[in-house]
RNA sequence: GGGGGCGUGGUCUAGCGGUUCAGGACACCGGCCUUUCACGCCGGGGAUCGCGGGUUCGAAUCCCGUCGCCCCUACCA
């Protein structure tokens, strides 16, 4: 099995293109044979090697790796023109005004055997003659597709379902030219949660959106392999490897998809409580751009759903943090400062100063206290991080250290007017 | 207009003539856990399978029609 990934480079990859580019990628590595990656540009004003280079990037981040190209289609124009001169001179095609058109038959059908629909029929008395080639001598899509294809041995054509109607046009011109036809694979396309069709223009979810949002490769090609695709018992949780062997391009679904972040966020969030801490915490460094303690990522794992998540909650045990005034409002007042001050006290003595001896130190305070346990938990959260989400109170402190813990457990009484001592 | 494709709870799907066929997942609601937020666990609401016919003892599953959405119909891809 040979097959190709043929994106036009109009800038990012959104997930549609994404999921294309994946199906094929596990056609290919589940059958041990190859994908070709062949650039679409004939044409050039949309064309520019930063958006082709944007298209790579997206795969390699997503690990999809192909065997050949990326073959840029514009470069082929010898071959095309080939091709154009052939049908010329064959009957198949002529020239109209300069331009060249493909002559299709008026009456009769053509039938494209589809691996996804089954059979589909389109009479021919409805297709007109199309151009193949402009006036300026450059080729157009639906023919460099098929010679392209041709020429580059591919026997299997998965591609979006946008492109099933161009279909009957590409295996006239391939019969016309003697070339065997490839089994065609189309896909359901994907749509938005407004229901639109999704797209570059229309609410985005490009690879770049997803990558920067902080989502992991491997929970995205998981996702995105469901959309269009199941196995028979409903598995939800694939390993890479697993895809390749549980795919089955017959078995994939006929009707659009929606892309759901909210089911992404979640799927994402299950792939990074499973990734061993310092894989993670070599992620979330590599997001942040700075070093981070494995500490602290070791207790902020099983809140995170996206690289994302982790400043925001943990970021606190990094560096300070500036303080949410509705969180302090909230837990300094009705006796806030003053438990503060108990906390601190206990704190200064915790030996050794772990998350066990912090709880244990911070609950004897809450017991002689008599209060509840949040009201001494609180305001020291508050003080440490900032605001009133964070990691577990106790692992939190002991990530931070008792200096560190006491330090700002100061400054905090100091901001709120309580006498220290 | 012409041609083509698609139609299972809000969303992704399983099912492909008959042992709960309406299953699983996300989301949602309630509860438990509990130091916040999550995670986790338990329970719940929600689709009669777009609609209408037909075939059949029996259809989400087969056939026809109809409606809706989408794609192609460019010297775009």
């Amino acid at each position: 099995m040979r097959v190709r990934f043929a994106p036009s480079p109009t800038g990012m990859l959104h997930i549609g293109g994404a999921r294309t580019a994946l199906y094929n990628w596990l056609a290919a590595r589940g059958s041990g044979g190859s994908l070709v990656l062949r650039i679409e540009d004939t044409d050039r004003e949309r064309s520019t090697p930063e958006n082709v280079e944007q298209i790579l990037d997206a795969l390699r981040w997503l690990e999809l790796d192909w065997d050949e190209g990326p073959f840029s289609q514009a470069e082929r124009g010898p071959e095309h023109a080939d091709a154009v001169r052939q049908l010329v001179d064959s009957g198949h095609a002529y020239e109209d005004d300069g331009a060249i058109r493909f002559r299709v038959p008026d009456e009769g059908e053509i039938a494209i055997d589809d691996v996804i629909r089954g059979e589909v029929r389109f009479p021919l008395g409805a297709l007109q003659d199309f151009v193949i080639q402009r006036s300026d001598g450059t080729p157009l899509y639906n023919l460099a597709v098929a010679v392209d294809d041709r020429d580059m041995g591919v026997t299997h054509v998965i591609r979006g379902d946008d492109h099933l109607s161009n279909t009957p046009r590409q295996a006239l011109m391939l019969d016309a030219l003697g070339a065997g036809r490839p089994v065609y694979a189309h896909l359901p396309l994907l749509h938005g949660p407004d229901g639109k069709k999704l797209s570059k223009r229309h609410g985005a979810a490009s690879v770049q959106e997803l990558r920067e949002t902080g989502y992991l490769p491997e929970a995205v090609r998981n996702y995105i392999a469901l959309l269009g695709w199941g196995d028979p018992e409903s598995t939800t949780f694939f390993s890479t490897d697993d895809l390749v062997s549980a795919f089955d391009l017959g078995r994939v679904s006929r009707s659009p998809a929606v892309f759901d972040e909210q089911k992404l966020r979640w799927m994402n969030g299950r792939y990074m409580r499973e990734l061993p801490v310092p894989d993670l915490r070599e992620r979330i460094e590599r997001r942040v751009g700075r070093d981070v303690p494995e500490e602290a990522v070791a207790i902020s794992q099983e809140k995170l759903q996206t690289l994302a998540d982790f400043w925001p909650l943990a970021g606190f045990l990094v560096e300070p943090q500036p303080v949410d005034e509705k969180a302090w409002e909230k837990v300094m007042t009705n006796g806030g400062p003053e438990h503060l001050r108990a906390a601190r006290d206990a704190l200064a003595a915790v030996e050794p100063f772990d998350a066990a001896g912090v709880e244990a130190a911070l609950r004897a305070v809450v017991e002689r206290l008599g209060v509840k346990p949040k009201d001494v938990f609180q305001p020291v959260r508050v003080a440490i991080s900032g605001t009133t989400v964070s990691p577990g109170i106790f692992e939190s402190v002991a990530a931070l250290g008792r200096d560190e813990t006491l330090q700002r457990v100061e400054t905090a009484l100091q901001r709120a007017g309580a006498p220290s001592a």
